[in-house]
DNA sequence: TTACTTTCTTGTCATATGACAAGATAATTC
DNA sequence: GAATTATCTTGTCATATGACAAGAAAGTAA
């Protein structure tokens, strides 16, 4: 559970995240390729990656997919516009790599709402956070080309080297062939 | 007040607003071009759009004003980013016509918080209200040509009767040329 | 009105990217 | 190891967009 502490001291500063961790179940494995949501499934849970690499995506009306988000080992993983328009799943969410979760169910967290009103601060939090994320995901689309995008994660390694190149195209908002240019373009 | 009440309704769903929505202060009005905000100073409050229009932007790099958001009335304006990173305000927020607001400062809400924590459902309702909203316009980034963006708005009249199309154009993520080249094309 | 400012359109040219297709390389499975 | 599949690169061509500049049109103020 220590990862878990880890991420909430990190992102979420909660006066006492110990009782809010244990809301966790017990991990669960999946193999790469393997799908923890596909769309119009109950969604009603986040995720927690203890190991391992996931991706959220969905076929656009031309059939191609589109990777929206990755998360890997220490981030939380679900179908987020699902969760918080209280919709069934939009996106597939599905492992890159064999990997490992833990699932903090919605009904468990309703309960921890209700034991320790400090919690509610959990869902703001968690939420706020959110959108910070995805504002500078929309800035960096907003505001540079594909090139400056991908030059921003070289400095991640997790995604250089764990990410096959058309996700990260997609992910970056071009064909796998630009992506291949602009990589070939920069070394 | 039943602007805001409606707004409440509509999107915020709470058991009890009507002394929620007493918490903003008495109406405020700023002409055509006025501030609300400016990067680093302190933003610790949310408005709330009884009348007019305001716009988010900043400049980028190579000091081209880039327009992150819109809000007319019945919908809350301020810096998210900022808010939501309890930093000092990143973007100036401007009124683009006579405008009318009612702002909500952060110690009255967390004075209503104690109060009745039934109301700590609002910030998270509210996050995750703009996480959709923001997730929907990263999608449109990177699944959509401006062409088809700029469709998008082509349905709402506020953005076509009340916005130039130099500020749309940024808003969009091209050039104005571009936009009005578009905006030829279509018609 | 007249002058001034702001907003919008259009022209030219260079470049980035998409669509499509063919191969090359690497990874996986039997 | 061989066969198969998955992943990545490269070529060609068409198109969208940016950069820059000039001018038209609309709005604003004196």
């Amino acid at each position: 559970m220590n990862e878990l502490k880890a991420f909430f001291k990190k992102y979420i500063p909660l006066a006492d995240t110990e009782n809010f961790v244990r809301a966790f179940d017990v991990a669960q494995k999946l193999k790469k390729r393997e799908f923890l949501l596909k769309p119009a499934q109950n969604c009603a849970y986040l995720a927690f990656v203890k190991k391992g690499t996931f991706r959220v995506f969905f076929y656009d009306k031309e059939g191609t997919e589109i990777t929206v988000w990755f998360s890997f080992e220490g981030m939380m993983i679900g179908d987020l516009l699902a969760l918080f328009q209280n919709s069934k799943a939009i996106f597939y969410v599905q492992a890159i790599e064999d990997s490992e979760i833990s699932i903090l169910p919605k009904n468990k967290l309703e309960e921890l709402y209700l034991k320790n009103p400090e919690y509610l601060q959990f869902g703001r939090k968690y939420a706020e956070y959110v959108s910070v994320n995805v504002m500078k995901r929309m800035l960096s689309f907003q505001t540079k080309s594909a090139e400056e995008r991908y030059i921003e994660l070289l400095t991640n390694p997790n995604y250089m080297q764990r990410i096959p190149l058309k996700y990260l195209a997609s992910y970056l908002g071009v064909t796998d062939s630009s992506l291949s240019r602009i990589r070939k373009k920069i070394s």
